[in-house]
DNA sequence: TAGACTAAAGTCAAAGAAAGTCAAAGTCAA
DNA sequence: TTGACTTTGACTTTCTTTGACTTTAGTCTA
């Protein structure tokens, strides 16, 4: 077994004795397993990604943390769960707003979230960003966006 | 837990325990927490902000004193207005994230919208844009869904 | 009442403590 | 034997802690 599953096992147990959340110290956890810090960075950006359903914050400097947390499951999420893996990297406009607006009529999210979530992947907010870069930053909007519905 | 997140919590228990407004002695506050006094400004310009709604006001001398109140606003709409016109074309995670905490403080908006539009400004969207262009897309981001709480 | 003394708070920069980034080197299976 | 995944470490950025020095306000005394 290679140190980065190793790794994110830990990580893992962390989640499930702690109802899906956890925080930790990435220099105490490298540490702990021996490797150096960075390797922690790296697990997390392969194997705990928002398409998996994870949602990572952080803070640097002295008493920093890393914090994740994993996006609860109900059925709505299931189908959530299904856009993110869906979406990819990228996605246009028009397709944004399909599903937000199919998610809308299923009501899973509120009219009202729906109103935000159009406003935030509308074009009109990556004016001054070309193609390809545009549809990228909107998919990752957009997923961060649909982690916090699950997790509500 | 540092200290800062412990003097900062305990600003917020007199603030709570006072409606809304809390004075203090810098000099008495860092001893109760064991810190040297400058620690206290810094804990003051890190958290209690305008952007988070705070007015600080202070006398030196004897009898000196630090005084944090939450600012009162008109009406919901009028700051939000206030807010578009405040943030121009660029922000930083950390101030827009400090201002959509403070409306959710005033219930301007609900704990779900804010969520909502924390995961929408946080800098894991932006990671592929460097500055200044990070910046600029999160305040289009920021201002569209504003726009659409006003419209609600 | 001016000037000296005392009692605050403010400023700023350096040092310290984390986490983040990136690219080079290593490993391993198809 | 190449390409995907992993490991490593040097360097960067962000946040916190500390302390020396400055400024302001009140008080007391000659």
């Amino acid at each position: 077994m290679n140190i980065s599953n190793t790794i994110a096992k830990l990580i893992m147990d962390m989640l499930e004795a702690d109802g899906g959340s956890a925080e930790m110290q990435r220099n105490e956890l490298a540490q702990l397993v021996g490797c150096v810090p960075s390797q922690i960075n790296y697990v997390i950006s392969s194997r705990f990604t928002p398409e998996q359903g994870y949602i990572v914050e952080s803070r640097r400097g002295g008493g920093g943390y890393i914090r994740i947390t994993r996006a609860a499951y109900t059925s709505p999420g299931d189908m959530i769960m299904h856009l993110l893996n869906h979406i990819g990297s990228s996605i246009d406009e028009k397709t944004a707003r399909a599903h937000i607006i199919n998610l809308a009529g299923r009501e899973i999210i509120s009219n009202k979230t729906a109103k935000i979530m159009l406003a935030a992947v509308s074009d009109n907010c990556y004016r001054n960003l070309n193609q390809p870069v545009r549809d990228t930053v909107r998919a990752s909007v957009f997923k961060q966006m649909l982690l916090q519905v699950i997790n509500a």
